[in-house]
DNA sequence: CGTGAATTTGATTTAGCTCAAGCGGGGTGG
DNA sequence: CCACCCCGCTTGAGCTAAATCAAATTCACG
């Protein structure tokens, strides 16, 4: 049912089988976590694209980071308390539920599998430490190349690249502006730049990137570290 | 040497004491944690004030956060990985420096204590969220309201309240500006602002919040969240 | 006292926001 | 099958928060 890129013996992937999981699936503008809730399960992303998010009081969003399949929602359940912002769905998804006594249960039994989850969690935040440092450090332009090679990075890990080396990421222009904390509109013309300077092509939640270089140039990616590099996530054999 | 204000038993209580642990004192401007190491020890800031951050090629500087006294510099030690960010200290400050292996096991044997971790990690990540949340939508004269009631609510729950009130906070503009993704300029005159609407007063690194409800209503956190409440920090009892 | 760092002030510029309107396409209902 | 409409995207014309540049001033400390 679930198999893993890190290094786990056999023991462990059989254990992680083992654990008692429902899969359910969610149609895409649901929402999948509710801020203040403690759940009960661990969420593992089948299929599908999710993001966390919150709410301002007045109107505005800040999104602060996207769940890609094989990304855990929350190692939260690791810790039984209230989550700091909503997860959810852009597209529909399919979601394991693993009951979070029986996982933690199997983390305990194997050092390995625990780690992984540690993994994730340090990823996460290294991500938003990223996203700190874009938003308060880098131009608009910087931010938005920055975001697209991260998260076409992380689908071409993932394998999901169609034919012609383009990526389905079903993000409108206002997910990506509240993303990156800017306008609609700024987000328009940036991507205008870009598609002029024959960098990048969005439309139609179809991305091309066609000069990764010249992108990452534009990113400050250089001297700085790639997009930050989720931890190996788990992979499903469904 | 070591107590807690999470609900520990004593037999708890006990095995951290046990752990074998050095104590070093450091000099403000020390570099206490370098990006790209791997430290073998879990470093627990004693008495001081450090501070996480990543530099930019072209000089840019971004903050992610303080660590106060009986703040953990890392609970990265529990994974061996490289650490993405520098720490620095604006202080003098004793460090005490606990043997990774140890403390990993003594979590392994307590389930509470690393409870008391992942704890501190979730911690962090509320914070960010709450930071980069800041940077994406709130205007420069709210992030630093906000970002005054976080750190004097912080030192206010430790207790580090002088009699009169005020906070002893060393720093400096330049650090606040590369905390809240603006200039140095510009933070000296939203502080001027606050200071003639007689919110906060904040010079020569002490902070007095003479109105706090007005500086709460200038930060926007009535609907919002409190200031990220880093989890129960380890205590001492030196 | 003197020297360098931190803060303040003023003048100017600009990146990015706001407002407002037009456009395209795809989905729905008649 | 067509008409309409809604949603996402684009364009244009100001406007403004915050950056930049450049000094002056105050402060900390040897």
């Amino acid at each position: 049912m679930l198999s893993k890129f890190v290094a786990l013996s056999l023991d462990e992937e059989q254990a992680i089988r083992l654990i008692p999981c429902t899969t359910k699936r969610f149609a895409g503008g649901d929402t999948l976590v509710r801020e203040g809730k403690r759940p009960a399960a661990a969420f593992l992303l089948v299929s599908g694209i999710a993001y966390r998010y919150r709410h301002l009081a007045n109107g505005k969003r800040q999104i602060f980071g996207y769940l890609l399949p094989g990304d855990l929602c929350d190692v939260q359940f690791m810790i039984n308390d209230e989550i700091d912002h909503d997860i959810g769905l852009l597209t529909d998804a399919e979601v394991a539920m693993f009951s979070a006594p029986e996982i933690m249960h199997c983390g305990r039994t194997f050092p390995n599998i625990r780690q992984a989850f540690l993994k994730m969690m340090r990823a996460e935040s290294a991500s938003l430490h990223e996203w700190l440092l874009n938003a308060g450090q880098r131009s608009a332009p910087q931010r938005l190349a920055h975001f697209i090679c991260e998260i076409s990075g992380r689908l071409h890990e993932l394998g999901q690249v169609n034919q012609d080396g383009t990526y389905f990421i079903p993000l409108t222009q206002i997910e990506i502006a509240d993303t990156m904390g800017m306008t609609v509109v700024h987000v328009s013309r940036c991507m205008q730049q870009f598609r002029r300077n024959d960098l990048v092509q969005w439309s139609k939640r179809q991305l091309n990137v066609m000069d990764a270089d010249g992108l990452r140039k534009v990113a400050d990616l250089d001297g700085g570290r790639i997009a930050p590099a989720l931890a190996e996530p788990l992979a499903l054999a469904v």
